[in-house]
RNA sequence: GGCGCAUUCGUCUAGCGGCCCAGGACGCGUCCCUCUCAAGGACGAGAUCACGGGUUCGAAUCCCGUAUGCGCUACCA
């Protein structure tokens, strides 16, 4: 797997960029890097019906997101433009025009009701459905009346009737089809449009692609394209078929369980590099432990054969579990710049912009590690910016206090606070510590309510830690805030 | 219905004839650490390797069959 390949991600721009074909692209690419070849990408939008604006745009931010770079296509050119198929109309004309004069194709003047009826029927008679091949043969005749009728004719493909079409796939190994249970498929539709199934052979030869790497679910349309070749006289490319990505209930993952754009990750305060590694292992391994791999492991380490053959269900657990992992090994800087999208959008409108970036700083230690997706960072750090948190009075006595023991411990805590004139992580800590023994409570009642009074939380970063970015003033006037509740709570 | 593909802990997977009465990870449970929450550490529960036949001294690994699941079966890709 050494000679450098030349492969192609080809979506149609129908919809957002969904994981089961961007893993498709993660692999194209990453064996594209792997053997210092090409990575192209070409579109695939011959559904004019079903193509949507914008699906284009995003296709490719999704693309550039997780830093899938291709060398060819599109908006970067390359020596096999153009890369839309809607503009290469004429080189499907031409292949299919060909494929009829050789006798390999005919021209089908079937209306699609007739074609929907013939369905049905086969259907209620338990025949498998499929193009009853009536205008395999038509005379000249024939075809000159349904010409004079305006009929506009969609070209089919005379695939033979008898004998077998057999491909040996790079991950599945040897699949045989028997030739009979193929029908004439439409090569070209009469908008003169091709279908996936012509506009693919004809491209991926002229692209001279060497690895068709695609879904498992186009296993079933392999032997109709390497009837095309042959019959186009083009060597075939190896085709690489991938397991899919599948939903909760196993099925192929679609909008409805949540395959969701890989886009709506990167809102969902994923890393780009989580996605890549936690993408790649869907199907792929490297070995019985490994795990947590970078960007340029993968590409020195990926290989075709260790994909694995079966469908496999998208763990968001893991997924959770690993985006941890890789907001952690950021470096604080980082993480605070990737984090302050996040936090404008996030944090509420009444806390003023721009952000304290300073601030900012000071806090993003304490909620690092304690963040496994980027977009829970507002709600995080939220206490640190609010005027003064909002939260159940109940709350500030422990369970193994009093209200008054409570007014007190908090009334003594502030005393000895206000007398501080550096307040950090240290000195709180030599403060507090020996003022719990003092009061005679034990070191987390003092905290739970402290806690509690300056943050309105009881899971919290540490006391010390968050009471010092949180400053004295904050934090004694946070205080009174909680005496005063609780003193409204006596009364 | 036809054709094709697949089948190892709940999930992602390792395993390509003996190292496996099956290893790792997520999740889960218990414990340790500890001011709460995380993070970290330790331990644990969890798979008769879908089932049934072969082949072999020996099979999760090879072969056949069955079952189940999924995919395809459009002038969609």
């Amino acid at each position: 797997m050494t000679a450098p390949v030349r492969v192609r991600f080809a979506p149609s721009p129908t919809g957002r960029p969904q994981v089961g074909n961007i893993r498709t692209a993660m692999f194209d690419w990453l064996l594209a890097r792997h053997t210092g070849g090409s990575f192209i990408l070409r579109i695939e939008d011959t559904d004019v019906a079903r193509t949507e604006p914008g699906a284009l745009e995003a296709i490719m931010d999704g693309l550039r997101w997780l830093g899938l770079d291709w060398d060819e296509g599109p908006d970067v050119g390359g020596d096999y433009g153009p890369y839309f198929q809607s503009q290469r109309l004429e080189l499907y004309k031409e292949a299919a025009e060909r494929l009829v004069k050789q006798g390999d194709a005919y021209y089908c003047y079937c209306s699609p009701e007739r074609l929907e009826v013939m369905r049905k029927e086969q259907v209620a008679r338990k025949q498998p459905p499929g193009y009853d091949r009536r205008c395999r043969d038509l005379s000249p005749q024939e075809r000159a009346r349904k010409e004079a009728e305006g009929i506009v004719p969609v070209a089919r493909f005379k695939v033979p009737l008898e004998g077998q079409t057999r491909f040996k796939d790079l991950i599945y190994g040897d699949v045989v089809f028997e030739n009979s249970t193929i029908d004439d498929f439409v090569m070209l539709k009469s908008d003169g449009y091709p279908t996936y199934h012509l506009a693919n052979v004809v491209d991926d030869h002229a692209m001279k692609i060497s690895h068709v790497i695609r879904g498992e679910e186009w296993i079933s349309s392999t032997p109709r394209h390497l009837l095309m070749y042959r019959a186009l006289g083009y060597e075939p490319p190896r085709y690489v078929h991938t397991p899919m990505i599948l939903g909760p209930d196993r099925a192929k993952l679609s909008k409805r369980h949540g395959d969701v754009s890989i886009l709506e990750y990167c809102h969902q305060g994923y890393l780009p590099e989580t996605m890549f590694n936690f993408l790649v292992l869907i199907g792929w391994s490297l070995d019985d432990k490994t795990e947590i791999l970078t960007r340029q492991q993968l590409i020195e380490s990926f290989s075709l054969e260790r994909i694995g053959k079966t469908g496999a269900i998208f763990n968001k657990e893991k997924l959770d579990w690993m985006n941890g992992v890789y907001i952690r090994s950021l470096s604080l800087e980082d993480f605070v710049q990737r984090s302050l999208p996040f936090l404008e959008k996030g944090l509420p409108a009444a806390v003023k912009r721009p952000l304290d970036i300073d601030y900012i700083r000071r806090m993003m230690p304490l909620v690092q590690e304690r963040a496994k997706t980027l977009v829970e960072v507002p709600q995080l750090v939220e206490f640190f910016f609010v005027d003064q948190p909002d939260y159940n009075t109940e709350l500030l006595i422990d369970k193994k206090m009093t209200l008054e023991s409570t007014i007190k411990t908090l009334e003594v805590s502030r005393q000895r606070l206000q007398l501080m004139e550096v307040f950090d992580e240290a000195l709180l800590e030599n403060l507090l510590r020996p003022l719990a023994e003092e009061l005679g409570l034990k070191a987390g009642q003092l905290f739970g309510a402290l806690r509690t009074a300056v943050t309105g939380r009881t899971a919290t970063p540490p006391l010390f830690q968050t009471m010092a970015v949180l400053g004295k003033e904050r934090c004694l006037k946070r205080i009174n805030a909680a005496l005063e509740k609780l003193h409204q709570l006596s009364s």
